[in-house]
DNA sequence: TCATTGTGGATTATTTTTATCTTATTTATC
DNA sequence: GATAAATAAGATAAAAATAATCCACAATGA
């Protein structure tokens, strides 16, 4: 019931990347130094943002990271979902899960509406608004 | 970010209790075999229920389970709670982690309200409203 | 006394998560 | 073109969490 830490990395990397001046290129090893994360473990945490199109990488000497779009744009909701894949309560809310009782089940019906609540929630506020407070 | 099978075999146990007549003690073999769940794994199940003190277990022949209060008394939140532990989207957010920057830090507040939304939902309907429906 | 049921603890198996390592590929710069 | 710095990709290992099983024990109703 908690996300994992390969969330909170994603999400440290994203705000510390949020703080750069736009447009300006952070490599995987100043991040994990400054964030205290194992770097290979962080590249591929990187490859997940990318493939979600939340970030940019660019190869080469000089190369690194960026924002693929501004900061008051992205949201939890997108990180955690770029690392961990569709948000879901339970498996019987996944997308290509289908139970045959899905409609009728209340405890389905409950679990949907406590999932939507928390991604309301996760959706409030953009990296932007976080790093304003 | 989901819940375990362990808490869903809970909650089907737990609404296998509610259907059943008040008073009624179900034994961990009929639960197990009703609800395809593995019998010894069910009986651990049971006992972190009883000591959440959300059922009332009986030994020997004719023995069983009970709910220990109203079926209306009792909520997705109160079972999810006994098996895991207390729901945290993030260990930050754990009872006994103290983290320095809890109160100055943006993805900490975020994640509380998010847990906090989600918590009230699947707090909204008892046992009893959802075999109603 | 005996069969039935939960208790408790140990152990194993499986899955998921986290971390590491190695070899490629890209690319700026000299 | 050579070189060095960076990401890409995939294999593998290590650790942790989850799920399942097993067994000896204790309670209790008949």
């Amino acid at each position: 019931m908690q996300i994992t830490r390969q969330s909170e990395y994603a999400i440290r990397t994203m705000l510390e990347l949020a703080q750069a001046t736009s447009g300006e290129l952070l490599s995987a090893r100043y991040i994990s130094e400054r964030q205290d994360i194992p770097e290979d473990f962080l590249k591929k945490t990187v490859k997940l943002l990318a493939m979600a199109d939340l970030v940019v990488t660019q190869r080469g000497p000089s190369g690194g990271v960026r924002l693929a779009r501004p900061a008051d744009q992205i949201n939890l909701a997108d990180i955690i979902a770029a690392v961990e894949g569709p948000i879901a309560l339970n498996q019987c809310l996944s997308p290509g899960y289908d139970c045959p009782n899905q409609l009728t089940c209340p405890v389905s019906r409950n679990l949907a509406r406590a999932q939507q609540a928390m991604l309301k929630e996760l959706r409030r506020e953009s990296l932007a608004d976080m790093l304003k407070h």
